[in-house]
DNA sequence: CGGTGTGAAGCCTTTCACAGCA
DNA sequence: TGCTGTGAAAGGCTTCACACCG
């Protein structure tokens, strides 16, 4: 159910231009997936469509939020305050999303106890008393490669299940654990790999890709 | 072909260790896939492996490399330096991969004009120029949201065939131009679904995904 | 023997097509 | 009539299993 917050995002766009009905279709173009996607996903929330007309905004948008669990703040903690990590300690994405940034660890001596926005900057052994009284549970990875793994146990023995992470390296959790995975420097390299095959008559045509 | 650059990252590795031979096996791990996808994988590139043995680190990397289009560096052009496109400026994992930063673009005039490292950030209507002086074959969107779809007409308009998205918004782009996306909000979002549905037995175990 | 290369099976996701309801 | 809900078909990707080779 990746595209539940794709649809998320494209029903509060419609619930702004004052709008409370869309067809599958409409949607589907708001979302870029195909409409009866769009149906057979919305199908297994429940029947919140009605025939002939489309899909009432405002109860989706509420059940949506519901499976998403976007009815509370999720607080956060980011792991590693180089470029990446400073810059998502300030992206207003996330708390526009119900995502707050409520801790930031580093081990490096020479940042510890600085000052990002309102926040100190901790140890990595302060992570578990930092999960248990700000109630975190979701961790952000954005260190170098070599210390991630360890930065994922720790995440992990600290009692934090979700982790996203931006190291680019390959990082093992128990399955207990969910994590996903965003490395820049792969996208880039999927996109040189498109760009240098451009032409090739092998490949898929690029619409479908 | 998504995964080739996870060998190539697991090969460089493995030189660096000064092993000159793999099995697939061994590459599955530090890939973090199967073995069986590993020999089909590479299997399309060529033989590059001997029965028994395994496949050469040395001569792999070279077909990979070429193969990704990693045997010259990739001139990139970030446009919106906002926090993310800073730190995506700076950061070093790009480089280290063959692809440069080679011009900031960015239409707030409080920002134009200034310096990000040696870099001058110019307006947008000096894309085209750009594109063209510095063979930027790659555009990165680091833009807020109303603006991307705007900015990534530019990027076509300049020639620029291949977009990396970090705006959180569906961007339409020409069959013949690729994109990938990078939506942080989004991932958290998947995140908090599976955290809701933690211990909900109509789920598939966490070990699948 | 050990490990690659690969047909075939299995699985999961997407798309089609249409019945059925407002 | 229009659009949802959904079985069935199609397609793609992953995994298995094993023949074959060094």
């Amino acid at each position: 159910m990746a595209r539940l917050p794709l649809y998320y995002r494209a029903l509060l766009e419609t619930a702004e231009h004052d709008v409370d009905t869309v067809s599958s279709e409409h949607l589907a173009r708001l979302a870029g997936v195909n409409a009866a996607q769009v149906r057979k996903d919305l199908s297994h929330l429940g029947s919140y469509g009605t025939r002939g007309v489309g899909y009432e905004v405002g109860p989706l948008l509420r059940e949506i939020a519901g499976e998403l669990g976007l009815t509370h703040e999720w607080p956060v903690v980011i792991v590693g305050i180089g470029n990446l990590g400073r810059a998502l300690a300030h992206y207003r994405g996330f708390e526009a999303r119900g995502f707050q940034v409520v801790a930031l660890v580093n081990n490096d001596p020479t940042k510890l106890g600085g000052l990002v926005d309102d926040l100190v900057i901790e140890g990595v052994d302060e992570l578990p008393r930092l999960a248990r009284e700000r109630s975190i549970a979701i961790g952000i990875i954005a260190t170098p490669p070599h210390v991630a793994q360890g930065v994922a146990d720790a995440l992990v023995a600290a009692g934090i299940a979700s982790i996203l992470n931006f190291a680019p390296t390959v990082v093992s959790v128990p399955t207990s654990v969910s994590m996903r995975k965003v490395d820049l420097a792969i996208e880039l390299q999927i996109l040189s790999f498109y760009q240098h095959h451009r032409d090739d008559p092998a490949l898929p045509p690029l619409g479908a890709r």
